[in-house]
DNA sequence: TTAACATATGAATAGATGTGCATATGTTAA
DNA sequence: TTAACATATGCACATCTATTCATATGTTAA
């Protein structure tokens, strides 16, 4: 649990603690915070990010995608359960099979962004 | 562990996978998923994101973002050191106080994209 | 040199998360 | 209706991660 620290001194002496306030208004709110931070999270795994870039391409089925990436059936459908309930997926059955596709044109480019990030480090 | 799923029986069958080797072609390399998710992971904790968020405005040090945050002074190294680990803040010593600064040019954008999905979300 | 301050860091802990197994659900063909 | 198949899901477990406490490091002023 995070707590208010209360043995700050720096506060008054420091010389940029004027433009704090002006930060603070400016600030994207706590619950706006954490709603980024889960979606970040979805990103944040190897796995879903593979799946996602599959998906990038084309509509795929379940088991394309256990092949494709060579992963167990169970790992993939916890995962896609993940990415369908934060509605970055949908999906759409057809006879045994359901097919996977994106479901935010956002996606791609936060993806490139990612990518323009390391490439530059190098 | 990941291991190959040898139970896979739609593979012959399945419509698209002839499209598959296209998309495997296409495929970021693994080492590419990894250096990217782990970036991911950099933006998917609530409190690096608000203290990257903070810095997004002014260079601060590190008890201003303690106040402004209202957090304890060793959580906020702690994250400190994991974006300085990973380059994406650089910081310089001025007395005794440290001022941390963004280092990369992306951070805004890739921010920005999420937030675009969260906002058309709704 | 010493005290006060600003920041960093190691260790411990609690909570979150990814994976695989076993099995359930839902669909199709016989 | 039943068997085979494709996918989903509950549970258990191992791993990872964020936070806090205690303390170390480094800087400045006296």
């Amino acid at each position: 649990m995070e707590e208010i620290n209360d043995n700050l001194i720096c506060g008054e002496k420091c010389p940029h603690l004027n433009k704090i306030n002006e930060v603070k208004m400016n600030e994207i709110k706590r619950k706006e915070f954490q709603e980024l931070s889960d979606i970040f999270k979805l990103f944040a795994d190897e796995t879903r990010l593979r799946i996602i870039c599959c998906l990038l391409n084309e509509e795929l089925c379940v088991c394309d995608l256990c092949e494709l990436l060579e992963l167990n059936q169970s790992t993939v459908s916890h995962q896609l359960q993940l990415l369908r309930n934060s509605k970055l997926v949908k999906y759409r059955r057809e006879g045994k099979q359901i097919f996977y596709s994106l479901d935010d044109e956002h996606i791609e480019k936060i993806i490139q962004m990612a990518l323009s990030h390391i490439k530059e480090e190098k």
